[in-house]
Parts: C-alpha cells; sequence; structure tokens
RNA sequence: GGCGGCAUAGCCAAGUGGUAAGGCGAAGGUCUGCAAAACCUUUAUCCAUCGGUUCAAAUCCGAUUGCCGCCUCCA
C-alpha cells in the first residue's frame, strides 16, 4: 500500500511518491542552539524519527539532513533584534562559540538518549556562510533583492506566490502589519537575507556588503538545496515555522532555482503544559534533560507517539505516566516471549492462530503508519496484540517457534520503527545472576518451609535495592526497576 | 483584526457516511501462602451546542460556543 502525507501547502492527505524512484531526500529544520533541547524539540523530531525509519522500513533509501541553526536568527524583528546566540554569550561571559558548542553537545545528547536516529547527516549556518552570501547575490542579481546600508532584504512583492504555504496573501497583510520605524525596508513584509554587523556584534563575516552575517531563512534555502537538490521530496519542521520560515524559505529558494522547492511539506503540532503553551517566557518548559530523569526515553517517546503528530500533545504527569503504564505491558510481553524461545518449546496449540494473528498485526501496523504516520493507531495496534498474545501465553499454547515469530513482530515495529519498546536489559547483569540464583534459591527453600516471613522480607530487601522478583507458574523472574 | 487548527468516557486517544479502536485509571473475579505479572468481566444508547443534507452522520454543510497555534525569534 501507498504512503501517504498530509501536505502542508495542499493541505490534504496526498500519496508519497518521490522524485527519484526508491530514494526519498528529506530536509527538518534544527534547533537554534542557544538553550536547551525541550519536549518540544523532542515531539518535532521523534516524529520525524519515526517517519524516515518508516520510509527506511518501507523499502526506501532515505537521506534525512537537518541543520543545526548556530548563527543569526534574533530575538526580535530583524530591526532592532539581538543575535540570541549572542545575548546568551554575554550573559554567560563565554564566545558565542562556546554557547553553540555546548548546547549543540546536549542537543546531540539528549537525542540519542531519546533514541532517535541521528540524521544521514547534520549542516550548519556557520560551515555555509560562502554559499549564502553567492545565493543573496544572485537573487540581487535576479532582482529579487535589494541591499540598503549594508543590509540585504528580500522584495516580496517580486514573488507573487508568497503566502501560499501559509495561505497568507500580501494584500490582506499589509493592512495589519505595524507600522516599522526605522525601517529601510521597501515593504515591511520584506524579509533580511543579509545583515549589516552594528558594532560589537561577533559572529560576523566578511560580504560584498560588508561585514555582516546572513538572515534567517536564507541558511535552509540553500543548505537544503545544496545536499538534496533543487526540489526536495519532503521538508518536515514545526507548524510555528510554517510562517514565515518555511514561506521565506520557499520564496527565496524558488526565486533562486527556477524550480518547486519542495513536495511534501510535514508539519508537527506543539506541545502544550497542561494546556498551555510550553515557552520559556511562561516558565513551563520541560527540558528533555529533566523529563529524562524521572521518564524512560520509551515513555517519553510513547508519550509524544500517542498523540498524532498533527494534534497537540498536551503535557501532563499523569499523561506521560499513563504512557509509562502502558509500555511496561510490552515489556512485559517481551520478557515472557524470550522465555518461552529459552525453553524450547516446541509445539503449541495456539501457533496456528498465533501465526496467522501475526500477519494481521504487521499489515495493520503497516497501514496505520502508511496512513500519514498514524502512531496512535499503530500502538492501540501493537497493545491489543499484546493482550491476544498474553491470552495464548496464559494457556501455555505457544511454541518457542512461534513466540519468536512474534518477538520479530513486536521488535520491528515496537522498538526499530516506534522506538517504544525498551532492550532487554539483563544481559548487563550477567556479573549479578548468580548472587541472585542463590538469593532465589534461598528464598524457595524458606517458602518450602512455609517460613513467609523471611522469604517475604527478601524480596522487599531486593525491591529496595531495585530488583522485583516475580514468582510465576514457570519460576521464579527478577528484573531491575 | 487576518490566517489555520481542534472539540469523542474520570484522563490520554483512534475512527472522516453504515451504526463508537486502544491505553491509563477504577470496580469485581481467576491464579497465588501473600505480592507482582497475566487473563476474564464491567466502565460513552453516544461523539461541544443548534439546525440542514441523506435510507443512514461522530463522520458532509451552515451557524453558535469554547480552546489552541501563527501573524515578531521559537520544534
Amino acid at each position: 500500500m501507498a504512503i501517504t502525507l498530509y501536505n502542508s501547502i495542499n493541505r490534504q492527505k496526498e500519496e508519497f511518491v518521490p522524485i527519484e524512484p526508491g530514494h526519498v531526500g528529506i530536509y527538518v529544520c534544527g534547533p537554534t542552539v542557544y538553550g536547551p533541547p525541550h519536549l518540544g524539540h523532542a515531539k518535532s523530531y521523534i516524529t520525524f524519527d519515526v517517519l524516515v525509519k518508516h520510509l527506511r522500513h518501507s523499502g526506501l533509501t532515505v537521506r534525512y539532513v537537518q541543520n543545526i541553526t548556530d548563527v543569526g536568527h534574533l530575538t526580535d524583528d530583524a530591526d532592532s533584534g539581538e543575535d540570541k546566540i549572542q545575548r546568551q554569550a554575554r550573559i554567560d561571559h563565554v564566545h558565542p562559540w562556546e554557547i553553540v558548542d555546548k548546547w549543540t553537545r546536549q542537543y546531540m545528547n539528549d537525542m540519542e538518549k531519546l533514541r532517535i536516529a541521528h540524521p544521514n547527516f547534520y549542516v550548519r549556518a556557520s560551515q555555509h556562510i560562502g554559499e549564502q552570501i553567492e545565493a543573496v547575490q544572485k537573487l540581487v542579481e535576479k532582482g529579487h533583492a535589494y541591499e540598503v546600508n549594508g543590509n540585504v532584504y528580500y522584495e516580496v512583492e517580486s514573488f507573487p506566490e508568497y503566502g501560499k504555504l501559509s495561505g497568507r496573501r500580501l494584500e490582506e497583510q499589509k493592512e495589519g502589519v505595524r507600522v516599522e520605524s526605522r525601517s529601510d525596508k521597501k515593504n515591511p513584509r520584506d524579509f533580511a537575507l543579509w545583515k549589516k554587523a552594528e558594532p560589537g556584534h561577533i559572529l560576523k563575516w566578511n560580504s560584498p556588503w560588508g561585514e555582516g552575517y546572513p538572515g534567517w531563512h536564507i541558511e535552509c534555502s540553500v543548505m537544503a538545496t545544496k545536499y538534496l537538490g533543487n526540489t526536495i521530496d519532503i521538508h518536515g519542521g514545526g507548524l510555528e515555522n510554517k510562517f514565515p520560515h518555511h514561506e521565506c524559505e520557499i520564496a527565496q529558494s524558488e526565486a533562486l532555482n527556477d524550480a518547486p522547492f519542495c513536495r511534501y511539506w510535514v508539519h508537527n503540532n506543539m506541545v502544550t503544559v497542561d494546556g498551555i503553551k510550553m515557552g520559556k517566557s511562561l516558565g513551563n518548559f520541560r527540558t528533555c534533560e529533566d523529563l529524562l530523569t524521572s521518564h524512560s526515553p520509551e515513555a517519553i517517546r510513547a508519550f509524544v507517539l500517542t498523540t498524532h503528530y498533527r494534534s497537540p500533545s498536551n503535557y501532563t504527569e499523569e499523561a506521560i505516566s499513563a504512557a509509562a503504564s502502558g509500555l511496561s505491558r510490552l515489556s512485559q510481553l517481551q520478557t515472557a516471549l524470550l522465555e518461552i524461545i529459552e525453553k524450547n518449546v516446541s509445539a503449541g496449540t495456539a501457533d496456528n492462530e498465533a501465526e496467522k494473528l501475526c500477519g494481521e498485526v504487521d499489515a495493520k501496523i503497516r497501514e496505520r503508519l502508511d496512513d500519514d504516520i498514524d502512531t496512535p493507531g499503530a500502538i492501540a495496534t501493537l497493545y491489543s496484540f499484546v493482550t491476544e498474545v498474553n491470552r495464548f501465553i496464559s494457556a501455555s499454547a505457544l511454541s518457542a517457534r512461534v513466540a519468536a515469530a512474534i518477538l520479530t513482530v513486536v521488535k520491528e515495529w515496537g522498538s526499530e520503527v516506534l522506538g517504544i519498546l525498551p532492550a532487554v536489559s539483563n544481559k548487563t547483569d550477567v556479573d549479578i545472576a548468580p548472587i541472585m540464583q542463590m538469593l532465589i534459591e534461598l528464598r524457595q527453600e524458606m517458602k518450602d518451609a512455609k517460613k513467609y516471613d523471611v522469604a517475604d522480607a527478601i524480596r522487599n530487601r531486593l525491591k529496595d535495592a531495585g530488583i522485583l522478583i516475580e514468582d510465576t507458574r514457570d519460576g521464579v523472574r527478577w528484573k531491575r526497576i
């Protein structure tokens, strides 16, 4: 079945057809590295992580490029704002590149912990200054941009299709625009391609227009087309970037290359906390680092993925705890299946039924993800599969062979594509395994002697030490909690 | 003011014309020395409200109300 994606530019689900059969080029707007990665970043990058993994799992070769914005974005508007990175550097009394370096590392770190696959490569704005200058020059030559006092602006009027992504028409906006004082733009809607460096500005480069730095949008146009071609298959990013950022990217790229910039625009919705937008100024944002101290990466992913990417995720402690609880059934199943495999059970009365179910579930999950990455639907399918398989296990009706087949399906989607199934950790516990074996035997002796207080004490003390003992019909099981 | 989106049980959340998936929580039960895990049963006569189209609507259309995002950097 074909993969469909909701294409923001046409506002409808469309069948995804790559330009070059079998190959996909995807560009996703990355973070501006001046502060800690937060849940909003997590939602966006987990979304695109699943999209890319699903495309690959479907047999496509994907080149996934993500940028790291390490220069230029401003706190305010083009004329009066301050470089966010530079401002943070001033506050911290360090060089701007220390800020960039610190938060880039933190970002990479957090993303890795969240089981987000590294894009094929990251691209940095600061490493493409030359290309950006060339692009700006070319835009000036083609009559789409003009220079005033060392600043270069894109002339929005020169690109009639400006607004096609966000549904804004120029005429409508003129009236609503605030009066910008001290602006040397021809039209308030024009946006900066190159900014003159004011005295004291540290991150600056030489250009035909004097010392300065690139505008906010040009880096993405330049880097996306440099690595993925003039027309890219998929461009992803947060909804809030639709306007003006993505709109400007289109205007620049299409004016520059005379080719459609992007075929499928994919925008993820935002994260709210207790129903309110998460933002620094509101003091309610949750960093990935904080979240990871109290929740597993899988729980965070499950929380994010149980909401469709185009709907807002509302963060509450209850919601993320519920996600974690649901997940424990999945890991529990994994453990149970491994036990059956280990015991090498030869035949099961439910084998046929279970094998059939495997095929159905596999197809259903694929269908859900094919349908505009319906991760909530995929997870629901996986969870009801868990219940059905547990029923077979309760009836001791599975062979090792079929248990392995089930495990393959569970891991394929739960671990490889969705990334919500934790890895089995007992391998790392080989060192304490003999000790555990001794304690379990000792406790069994106490139980046999009906010394339940001692047996329970052993169990309780182990629990305090972070190890959970479970008596099952097939023996004692232990795991770290 | 302009543009866009959303409203489904206590909570989270699918379903986009054929009569309400799944998870969490809660209650009861099975198993167990007890716990845990697992399984079984129950938990929305109804999908914000009001109209309309249709044999049939949570699903399409219109209006109303509420919430959210963008319109200045933001995932």
